[in-house]
DNA sequence: TCTAAAAGTTACAGACCGGTAACACCCTAG
DNA sequence: CTAGGGTGTTACCGGTCTGTAACTTTTAGA
């Protein structure tokens, strides 16, 4: 009798991968921690034993989602070794993945916008993963032979930004829906400069 | 003695321009009903007189803000009357003051990203509203005399949101600076077209 | 098997939340 | 002046939240 998503791992595991899963779904504010160890079942107490507050323990969430995403890089690699202008479309194919059906977005982003209070520990590294998206992107248009790298790469993040909080406004089949179209088309513009 | 934002109005109008503050500052579930009429300078037992739910006031408080939004697209054909081209460069313009300083985005996506109740009354209001805006900008688009007014109008509008969201995770200095740049090379391209 | 660490259990503190009841007040229209 | 609606005040309800204390049970390793 398998607790679904809480196999009988470390409690520990249990409880980051449960979080990860409720905050994605509900918002941080949204669950509390019962509700989370409940569903990672186990308990409050133990909760408290690994994590030092409910904060830190968005923090070690968005660590992991982050940690999750930069494989989906290796993957990029290893599909298409050395060919960064097919890992650049593959990046394109992927993102169009995370716009279909009813995905609540990214966790750093919605984390920046439910999370006010500037001081928040999660505020901090949710600019540096970004930040290291971001630069990863950068790289892989500027190593795909891309003149102004630079501005393609943040013009492709705006346009998944955007995507992923307007499916959330108005669902996938609002401006989000035109996406690939829309990378593509820009990649095609940027090489032929 | 003025209450800074909370002059001597009605309690109603009060209550609503001051939960508009507040919310955009610190969220929707980051702020309290006592919160709010506190700094409008009234008591919780008025707002219930005028809003039957925390929810219901959630709900006005968005409508206001795009009616203000909606006030702004008269501006444009006031400042450039007839000349469609000139008030979509208008837009861009008008855009691009929202992702200067510390701005915290917008209302409607910041709502619906935290609003994670599917049944949340304010969803339906949200994708009402955003989709009235979309069909303007693409109404736009179109009497400019842009052929694929459909496919700008959703890429500006994924690149606006897009920003506006960017900005709460890695601030201003991030890829949301470009967005000039790239709404205008975009407009331009769609022209030659 | 014995021991020590990890995990579970129960109860609780203290704060905040949305929402309501009952009552006193004030201000304006008639 | 008076009546009545809008407003202010206080107290309260029931619920939820993060976080902790004290204690018991289970688990794993030597």
């Amino acid at each position: 009798m398998s607790d679904g998503v809480a196999e009988r791992s470390r409690p520990r595991d249990r409880i980051l991968e449960t979080a990860q899963d409720m905050f994605h779904k509900h918002g941080i504010k949204g669950v509390g921690v019962d509700a989370i160890t409940e569903a990672a079942g186990t308990n409050k107490m133990t909760l408290y034993r690994h994590f030092e507050s409910k904060d830190e323990l968005v923090v070690e969430c968005l660590r992991a989602t982050a940690a999750k995403a930069s494989r989906i890089w290796d993957e990029f690699e290893a599909q298409h070794p050395g060919d960064k202008l097919a890992q650049l479309h593959a990046w394109v194919q992927k993102a169009s993945q995370l716009l279909s059906a009813d995905s609540r977005g990214c966790d750093m982003a919605n984390a920046a916008v439910e999370l006010t209070e500037t001081d928040h520990p999660a505020r901090r590294v949710i600019k540096e993963l970004k930040e290291a998206q971001r630069e990863k992107l950068v790289a892989l248009c500027r190593d795909a032979g891309i003149g102004q790298a630079e501005l393609l790469a943040d013009t492709l993040s705006l346009l998944l930004e955007g995507a992923r909080v307007s499916m959330q406004s108005v669902g996938a089949e609002g401006p989000s829906a035109q996406f690939v179209r829309m990378a593509e088309s820009l990649i095609a513009s940027f090489r032929a400069r």
